[in-house]
DNA sequence: CCCCCATGTAAGCATTCGCTTACATCCGAC
DNA sequence: GTCGGATGTAAGCGAATGCTTACATGGGGG
């Protein structure tokens, strides 16, 4: 009367549970009870491959970012993501931004989403800008994004949540253009 | 050997501290012991004057918020919750939007003040345009706000956590006029 | 003066949490 | 076959948390 003895499956059933609920409510609120449960799995194992509540959230966050970004022409990117984001109904809570965002005590959970954002969305953002400050106004379009994403997925604020992807695609580029355009010719 | 008895003081230094931790802190990650150790009252008080923790969080919240809205017409909102939000030195009890995002709360009165809040914020702004659209409008500027609140408050992003105030709020409401300035002549 | 209730205090209760321990059971190596 | 480690289970421990209760006390009204 005991699940089939196969330690890569328990992990795998565990770390699955858990990208799932710190996703959906965060590190504090899930308990390593839920996990287990979720899983299908005795708790006691949880701390057996995995340590510790800190060291499986830090394994969802670095096995979550790893998958998450696929290069885009920075032309494109805006658009794409937004895109993305607006599109993510089926299964927003895979996105480590959720997880984070939930999680916001978490040192090394604000840690990856910093590097990530820092190194790849802004970077790619601010090319399409020859301002001065370049670099701020690729961060306030990112934080657009961002917050998007975030009415959406965690307030599930109306009418945003449920808009058309396309209108608010052209809204947002519309507005950001203002931020992003080349005022000198290049 | 007891501080004085003077109620309203009492409930006011539970509120302060209250608005404080929950701002720095999160819902979940503050203790009533917290908040009245900071206050420098004996914790039963916070229940007998505000009946429970969720209570005391929707009290921070609908206050905050309240005081915002109350003193700024709806052409200073955006550019007024911009510079509280950039304020040089980061003080959480500024602003209750680093108190709600810092706490993923579901189901609680906290739950009610947070929808509430973020109506009337739409509501406020979605009056500047009369575009067909304009709650949308409405929702995509409150979007980028609170995007702009978690890079800087949540994952401390740089450049824009520590922007100088007037020149993010220049550039956003400049940006966003696209989308709320009136299209008609009225 | 004295009563009484608003105010403040101290202690603890019931629950939940992360985590540990002690033990059962299966399976491959020899 | 049997031995031993890997895997799974059941139970519970100590600490922390939200909240309650029982009591002390001070100050204003009769």
């Amino acid at each position: 009367m005991s699940r089939p003895r196969d330690a890569a499956a328990t992990k795998a059933a565990l770390l699955d549970a858990a990208t799932k609920l710190f996703g959906e409510r965060g590190f504090d609120r899930t308990t390593v009870r839920d996990i287990a449960g979720l899983a299908g799995v005795n708790q006691a194992l949880l701390f057996r491959y995995y340590g510790s509540k800190d060291a499986l959230f830090a394994t969802v966050l670095a096995t979550q970012s790893r998958e998450l970004l696929e290069d885009s022409p920075a032309e494109h990117l805006l658009r794409n993501v937004l895109l993305r984001i607006m599109e993510e109904r089926p299964r927003p809570e895979d996105h480590p931004l959720y997880a984070v965002l939930r999680s916001s005590h978490h040192d090394s959970a604000a840690e990856v989403v910093r590097r990530q954002m820092g190194e790849e969305y802004a970077r790619a953002l601010s090319s399409l800008t020859d301002a001065e400050d370049a670099e701020l106004r690729a961060d306030l379009v990112l934080a657009w994004v961002v917050g998007i994403g975030v009415l959406r997925g965690v307030f599930g604020k109306q009418p945003l949540a449920d808009a058309d992807a396309t209108t608010v695609t052209a809204l947002v580029t519309q507005a950001a253009s203002v931020l992003l355009e080349h005022t000198r010719l290049g």
